[in-house]
DNA sequence: ACTTGTACCATCACTATACATGGTACATAT
DNA sequence: ATATGTACCATGTATAGTGATGGTACAAGT
């Protein structure tokens, strides 16, 4: 498990993170079972934050990359690989890239569009 | 047809003079064919900046609420009281609260739904 | 000439959000 | 005690979008 984060790269590094654990599951670099170290032994060792650490674990567990055991620590999913090839926000881009093109189809603009979004998005109850 | 801009409202300028129009259209206190203010006269009556009357007009001409016949000024669109009811702003909410319901139960959080929602906003050749 | 709507150029204040940071605290299980 | 993930409090910076403003300019039609 190497891991290498730049400060500089425009991608933020919470993602850099999932990029390169999901990139050494589908490699293989890490294998089900494999233990990943500590949100807190990760931070220190990246010197990043560890709510930025886990803020990558976090999601690399709800799209079940990892699995997180309390205590125990946290290991790579049986399903790790399979998973990993799954593009979520390919699928959800896709999905409000229809959205869009309907709505602009109907001539309403995007600044009303954006609006809308906002709306819908705070309204916690959806 | 008296106007009332308060610029103390929450409610943006331009958004409260395409209200009254449009009420004073339900209202039948303008009917087909009448004619309105020209942009900078309106815009000079109001205490507004043409940019202002003029987004105003562009919507309303947009929904069919009135008609821009060039030199000649700004008219009450023949159907303008039936496009006065249907509410696009509502529909637009409609659609897309549909489409953040699915990524929602699709587990995937409020932050990577706007991150997707701007990411296809600014492709715009969708 | 004059007015119509329209299309560019631009600036400013305001708001919302993302990202990252820091501290504190907790139950869990060794 | 110690370490795990997690949850809450918070701040600061950067970016992006909105609303509104102003100026200039144009074709179209009287």
């Amino acid at each position: 498990m190497e891991i290498v984060i730049d400060i500089d790269d425009p991608i933020p590094l919470f993602a850099q993170l999932i990029e390169q654990i999901k990139h050494a599951v589908a490699k293989e670099h890490l294998k089900p079972g494999d233990a990943l170290p500590s949100i807190r032994q990760l931070a220190n060792d990246l010197a990043l934050n560890s709510k930025t650490v886990a803020k990558a674990y976090r999601l690399l567990e709800r799209d079940s990359i990892i699995q997180t055991k309390g205590y125990r620590g946290t290991f790579i999913h049986p399903e790790a690989k399979k998973n990993s090839a799954v593009d979520m926000a390919a699928w959800v881009e896709e999905k409000i890239t229809h959205t869009i093109a309907v709505c602009r189809d109907a001539g309403v603009t995007d600044s009303e569009i954006r609006i809308a979004f906002a709306n819908v998005m705070n309204k916690r109850n959806v």
